[in-house]
DNA sequence: TGTCTTATTGAGAATCATTGTCAATATGCC
DNA sequence: GGCATATTGACAATGATTCTCAATAAGACA
C-alpha cells in the first residue's frame, strides 16, 4: 500500500509548479531552499514512484541526466522540448504509436518501448539573440 | 591534426565487427579478451572522436549507458534495438521524419532534431529464458 | 485513542559510467 | 634522425543515482 507522506506531497507539488523538466538534484535544491527538509534519496524515490504511477514524465537529457516533469495527462505521450528554455509541449500521436508497434512486431520484437522526443528552439527562443 | 594509432584502428575495427550497439566498457573488455591492450580511457576517447567524425553512432540506452555503433550509412535513420543482446535494425521512416518536421513547425519550433528509438527484445532473445 | 505492522525516511556509503590528470610514449613532418 | 605535440594509460576524481539500515510515522484495527 502506498502511504501519503509530507515528503511525497512536497515533491509532487514542487514538481507541479515547475513549467519544464527538472532534475532530481535541482528539485531537491529548490525544496531545501524554500524550507522543506527532506533527503535527496527521498526525492529520487518519490520521483520514481510518480513516474511509476504515470503522474510524472521522465526523460534523459543529452548530457545524461534524468529530468522529470509533472504530467498533465496520464496517457502515454511524447514531447516537443525547447532546448533553450525547457518549455515543453505534450504530444499525442496515434500514428507514431502504431508505427512503433508494427515496426517492432514486423521484426519479431516483443515488449517494445519507444523513445520519441523532438528537440528544437521554441518560437520565443528562436526570436532571441543567441544566449 | 589527427594521428593514426594502433589503438584507434583497434577500436574502429572492433566496432565495425559488432552488429549492434556496444558500450565503451564492453568494447574495451572484448579488445582485452582478444589480446589487444589499451586503456579504457583511450576507448572512450576514441569512440568520442569517431562520433565526432561521423564515423560512429551514439545513443543512450534506457539505463543511461552510452552505446556506440559503426555507421554504415551517413543517411539519417533510426534504430530498433534489442535490449538484451544489442542487435540493431536500422530503420528509415519518412513518415516519422515528416511528422516530426511538421510537428515542430506547427508549434513554431526551429532547428528541430528528434530522438526516435525503439527498444525491445528481439525474436531470438524473446525465446530465451530470462537472463 | 492506543497498538501494531510495515512503508517510508534520511544520512551516508557504495556503485558505476565517464572524465580529468599528467608523465611517458609514439606519430607525422622536417 | 630529430622535434613538436598528439596520444596514451594508470589512476584519481567526478557526479548522478542507488543501496543500506536503523529510526520514524502512516494507516489499519481494536
Ligand atoms: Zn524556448
Ligand atoms: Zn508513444
Ligand atoms: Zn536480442
Ligand atoms: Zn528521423
Amino acid at each position: 500500500m502506498r502511504r501519503n507522506t509530507r515528503q511525497r506531497d512536497a515533491v509532487a507539488s514542487a514538481l507541479a509548479q515547475i513549467p519544464g523538466f527538472v532534475s532530481a538534484q535541482t528539485l531537491h535544491g529548490q525544496l531545501k531552499a524554500q524550507g522543506d527538509t527532506l533527503g535527496l534519496a527521498t526525492v529520487y524515490r518519490t520521483l520514481a514512484s510518480l513516474v511509476d504511477d504515470d503522474r510524472a514524465d521522465i526523460l534523459t537529457s543529452p548530457d545524461g541526466e534524468n529530468l522529470y516533469r509533472a504530467c498533465t495527462t496520464s496517457r502515454h505521450h511524447h514531447h516537443l522540448i525547447c532546448r533553450t528554455c525547457g518549455m515543453t509541449v505534450e504530444i499525442e500521436a496515434d500514428a507514431v504509436e502504431q508505427w512503433a508497434q508494427s515496426l517492432a512486431s514486423e521484426h519479431g520484437f516483443t515488449g517494445a518501448h519507444h523513445v520519441v522526443d523532438v528537440f528544437g528552439d521554441c518560437a520565443a527562443c528562436s526570436a532571441q539573440p543567441r544566449a
